[in-house]
DNA sequence: CCGCCACTGTTGTAATAACAACTATTGATT
DNA sequence: AATCAATAGTTGTTATTACAACAGTGGCGG
């Protein structure tokens, strides 16, 4: 749907005001979309990002302050999120012993299980929700790149 | 930047996975710009996005309704914003005489020149912060609004 | 009219985000 | 060894989000 329908507005000062928007708007869709999805396994898009780094690096655990970096969006508490994660058994903490300051998070059996478990739909997943061909979404991800400088 | 050393990921399951996450970190990132723009006026993106509706259909008022399907982030809750920004003077308030459901919300003069003042430089900001040509932007608003279906 | 249902907003709440101040540990310097 | 700055996480606080329940108003069939 185009941009002027989903938020009723007619026009835009110039093409970059509308890209913001845009990219915001489309964002935020997203999000429910996900949201949605992952409300059936009780997690957030947040905890569910974090568990997904977890799993890059598993069997090596990932130190709290890496996952901060690597997250999308870096202004979630990776301190609490991990905790919540951990009281539902996803993940393992541990103060590091070559260096206290350290905590290494690890991804449990329990969380590689629930991690696969949403892999599976991914698929029909995107095909429902993204109307766009593969060849268009590599240009999207370029440009998405670019503009970021 | 790639988005790969963005979120210091190396590779995805496939590229719409990746068009996700980039179009959620963008999104972020923006946000993050945004918000550092709009501190210093004591406002937040959502209210910044229901002042610019409101100057949109000016000096023509504008039902909470309306508000809340005009904007970027329909999750937002329209009568809290609302209330905010009155406090503030930048818009007034109106029970609907025709139809006592409804509100009628209008922006102040006050309101219009915070626009204003916003307005002024946003040229210099689209071009210290968003690194593509005119050409592409346009194709990026394009392959969004495709993407949504 | 009366009862009912759809419409328009409001309010309550628990969870989360935003931001800053804080503690603990380490390594470097003297 | 004592001091100091840098590193790694934690905690506190206020504001905002997400979601659902609620209340008032208007329209319409009987």
């Amino acid at each position: 749907m185009k941009l002027e329908e989903a938020i009723k507005q007619k026009k835009f000062g110039n093409e970059f005001e509308k890209a913001v928007v845009n990219i915001l708007y489309t964002a935020s869709w997203l999000e429910g979309i996900n949201i949605r999805r992952l409300k059936p396994h009780d997690i957030s898009p947040q905890q569910y990002n974090v568990l997904r780094i977890l799993r890059g690096s598993h069997p090596n655990p990932v130190m709290l302050g890496e996952i901060t970096e690597r997250m999308i969006d870096k202004n979630s508490n990776a301190t609490r999120l991990v905790e919540k994660l951990r009281l539902k058994g996803f993940l393992k903490r541990d103060i590091c012993k070559a260096n206290r300051r350290q905590v290494d998070i690890t991804i449990t059996q329990k969380g590689l299980t629930l991690l696969d478990a949403l892999d599976v739909h991914i698929d029909e997943w995107q095909n429902e929700h993204l109307k766009i061909k593969k060849s268009e979404v590599q240009q999207l991800n370029e440009l998405l790149d670019k503009l970021r400088g």
